[in-house]
DNA sequence: CCTAAATTAACCCTTTCGGGTTATCCACGA
DNA sequence: TCGTGGATAACCCGAAAGGGTTAATTTAGG
């Protein structure tokens, strides 16, 4: 027996996924919470082994309700189920700690297959999702020539800018003036098309780490 | 038709695989490569849809392999199939471009249908593999984590800070004052134990990237 | 219900940043 | 050989950031 919550706002489909639910043996319904407050309050009482979490809620997104949960309950699976496609909140969803990601649009056995396959140890998505996660680990074949316009001495001191040091704490750190490395910040300033150290670092970082593109 | 290139030393495995293909309906077996010299010589000149990859080989690892022909053929879609469970094989061979990941102990037709699979736009992956892959996803459960003691509209702010905006421009984008933007950045600031936004910013995106290193 | 935290806002003042400008030294290549 | 570009350094100045302080209103939780 599998327990299941329901985690949706919408009661029309709530309602149908909590008749799924009891329409199929070996699954019982927990619990359907119709908000983000509701679950985190009733999910960890009940304990279920699966939720079926909604994106779209009213208050706090379904996205920090999951990493609320998981973080109460690290056994719990969640599997996230919305109309949502983009990328973005894909990931959102993941780092949250979602183990499935469906779209609504899916069949209701489908769901149902989804429940199972949970509880067999996977991570059930549809071929899209599955690809799209499986694409963030690519390494970008060609970096980006815009940071590679930098000289040693600029890459040299945008890595030290992303470590948040000051420009006095980076004069320090190379043995140059102030005033030299002020030069070297507006150079790439220019070169990577900003006007202030912060959005450097966020270019920089962009490019340095693998995270899914926006949106 | 899909053509399909293999790439695998043992010879009785890769003509194993020779004659599966032979045997199955819309898909012809492009070339089997014994080495990685050999699938990095041939395999660009062939050009199949899809590459079954062996990660032991000879002399460079199949991930490398992987890696060369990726570059080489950016809608190349190659399988790994191995032997190999642990993550960190795993990750490799994703991150050199591999999109899907199937254990040599899979069943024939298993590995039939990856291959459709990766035709129909997914990522063929046994149950546990793709739950490893989205477990990689998630935050690691850092209850001291400073980020997490920030409040809802901090985080929201430290997020726009971290797209490079001005004070004034993220007072702009929440319609806020930007004494009320400095006042939550103070905040920040505390929590995270940093003085810039600089700082603040490095902190963020250490956190907040996916990236699966710990080599 | 009441308190703690969050959110909003304003003031003053110092430090840092970023743009503009100029200048010297050195290495590499046409 | 001369010029280009990198690296070094200094000046002025206005804009932005950050610290200290105070305080109103709202929200959340015990």
């Amino acid at each position: 027996m599998i327990t299941v919550g329901i985690v949706e706002d919408n009661t029309l489909f709530r309602e149908g996924l909590e008749r799924l639910l009891a329409d199929t043996p070996g699954m019982r319904c927990a619990c359907a919470c119709g908000s983000a407050e509701e679950a985190l309050h009733r999910i960890p009482r009940l304990q279920p082994d699966v939720v079926l979490m909604d994106l779209h809620l009213p208050n706090r997104s379904g996205i920090e309700c999951t990493a609320g949960l998981t973080q109460q309950m690290p056994n719990l699976k969640v599997v996230v189920l919305t109309i949502y496609e983009d990328t973005m909140t894909l990931f959102k969803a993941l780092q949250a700690g979602a183990i499935g990601y469906l779209l609504k649009r899916a069949k209701p056995e489908h769901i149902v297959d989804a429940i199972r396959e949970v509880r067999r140890g996977g991570a059930p998505m549809t071929s899209e999702i599955a690809r799209k996660v499986v694409a963030a680990f690519h390494q970008p074949i060609a970096p980006r020539s815009a940071a590679h316009n930098l000289s040693r001495r600029e890459r040299e001191i945008l890595d030290l800018l992303a470590r948040g040091f000051a420009n006095k704490e980076i004069a320090q750190h190379l043995s140059l003036s102030v005033e030299t490395v002020r030069v070297h910040l507006r150079h790439v300033y220019d070169k990577l098309h900003v006007r202030s150290r912060t959005q450097a670092v966020a270019e920089f970082m962009g490019l340095h780490n693998n995270r899914p593109p926006e949106n």
